[in-house]
DNA sequence: TTTTTAAATCAATCTCATCCATGTGAATCC
DNA sequence: GGATTCACATGGATGAGATTGATTTAAAAA
């Protein structure tokens, strides 16, 4: 994990559809030796799959929601293969705090919302925020560290 | 936005690196078809960008948190570009309930974590809860109308 | 019916990825 | 010190993939 892995990390965060020979000439080696850099990084989880942004709003999911969850630690093993298991449920944490999961999802409507925290309501109590708007969207976190402010 | 459209915007949320080729024999359709699609699809704000999922604990940033704060209205101007320079944060929400903003964000340690906290907590009061463990890493929505029980 | 538009195909060209043989430099061992 | 090894980079060749332009088709509009 040297500055050129780094180098193609964070090129590829912003744009994983950029051709390697244009990332060869980024990190000014040769596209081969990006296409083996790649493959270890990918070997090693560092990398770990390529995704595309998607506008939910416009494919008819235009309900984004935090659940959280105050879920009961016997019913852990029951609930991580069921949360899994939902398409709607887009990430899902153990945090700290009086709620113990917090679950990111998106929704057609808040009526099928509201089927799911009805569904999910037998694993625990739940709190339910809706997002009314987004001011960072989704994104790369920035890796360059001149550019963090911590 | 038809059938071959959704086929098509399902299979780069799961992988952004496929070839045309490839996307073109899913969709029973030529490579230059695909093409044309694409960029309707970009230009019309349906794709927004290709991003890389990393690691982000073999980076250097082992530290993932929700952070709930409590912003007055009459900051909203203020930190809306404040947020958006922040390089830690992933996403940011405006949502319902007694805490009116959503942020998450990753950092290097649980100190530099506290410094944004302190930072931050002259636009209002806040709530930090920070991640033991993900269940469901982000990934993306489940598109197709069979998979989704909501 | 005719025209127009959007979108598809095909063939050709050009770009790109991959493979293989070769070369280079740093660390290890005799 | 000099030889050996290993990891990694390069360069050229080959094959796969992307793009362009010309043409065709089909459905909607005049």
């Amino acid at each position: 994990m040297d500055e050129i892995d780094l180098k193609i990390v964070s090129t590829l965060q912003k744009d994983a559809r950029i051709s390697l020979k244009k990332l060869a000439d980024i990190c000014f080696i040769s596209a081969p030796a990006v296409s083996t850099r790649l493959s270890h990084l990918e070997e090693r989880g560092i990398i770990n799959n390529y995704q595309t942004a998607i506008d939910y709003k416009v494919l008819g999911f235009p309900i984004k929601a935090y659940v959280s969850l105050r879920l009961s630690p016997t019913d852990k093993e029951a609930f991580y293969p069921y949360i899994k298991s939902v398409g709607n449920v887009i990430s899902c944490d153990c945090v700290t705090g009086s709620y113990s999961q917090i679950i990111t999802c998106y929704f057609k409507s808040t009526k099928s919302l509201d089927n799911f925290i009805n569904d999910i309501q037998r694993f625990g109590e739940t709190k339910t925020q809706i997002v009314f708007s987004t001011s960072v969207d989704p994104r790369p976190l920035e890796l360059n560290p001149g550019k963090n402010y911590f």
